[in-house]
DNA sequence: GTTTTAATACGAATTATTTCGTAATTAAAT
DNA sequence: ATTTAATTACGAAATAATTCGTATTAAAAC
């Protein structure tokens, strides 16, 4: 198991495949819009960036397409698990110098936790140790 | 307080950083020996390849070096709890849309951790509810 | 049916990053 | 002193990633 190839995705290609997870297959142009109503500096990307980004990705087979319409509807082809999965083992690596125990003392103690997460990260704690018997 | 403005390091420079803050001030020859050491491929990193990396970073004012001798002597000017923290926002925003939660479940889920680890997150998670009140 | 609008395809320019070759210089070894 | 080895400086090539212009085509609007 969990032994494929596919390149990691570059951070423009993330922010595409983000879309497609949280909205399913969709079009280039709704893709495009999503990309660009995410307040910001004010950087509009074209339309044919995020066209020429999507038949790259096609080709490296992180997307498939469907082209039975004129319009074509994209999906992903990676899930958003597995990509976070392999994603987090590498910045694990790079920025924490493979201790992922480092990183979640640093992203805990940086941010505000409800009480809420703090009990489901409890709860998972409880499970773990049960498990370590 | 952190209104700071250098830019992300890249991830060959990160790589550097990363020899910089395990080993303090050090030569380009080091750091490249380093570098290599790292079993991998094979694929072997050039010392001027290293050295023309650093000479940008001191444009950049990530690094500053001593020349007073011939050989010159590189230290980091940006903290590794610093950079940790700048590149820890941005791929929490960019992979796991923003949610630090997700990221330390995702984390936690797929690590073996040692009893000690999960005391030390059950310690901090316990001042956080303190904290919290 | 003609015009307008919107989509795809594709080449190429731009930008960022990494890589290295070569010349010049300095120190060390002989 | 001369040779050898190691270092820096610097330009430029190679690679990766992003961006966009333009031509073409198909559908929709008129």
């Amino acid at each position: 198991m969990s032994g494929s190839s596919f390149s990691r995705p570059t951070e423009g290609e993330l922010a595409i495949l983000q879309v497609l997870w949280a909205n399913g297959p969709s079009t280039v142009r709704f893709i495009n819009d999503e990309l660009n109503q995410e307040v910001g500096d004010g950087r509009e990307i074209g339309y044919t960036t995020t066209l020429k980004l999507m038949q790259l990705m096609l080709e490296k087979h992180l997307l498939a397409r469907d082209t039975s319409q004129r319009t074509h509807v994209y999906r992903a082809l990676i899930s958003e698990e597995e990509t976070r999965q392999r994603l987090l083992d590498k910045f694990v690596n790079t920025t924490f110098r493979g201790s992922a125990m480092d990183l979640v003392m640093q992203a805990l103690g940086n941010h505000d936790a409800s009480q809420e997460e703090l009990a489901a990260i409890k709860a998972l704690i409880q499970k773990m140790e049960d498990e370590q018997e």
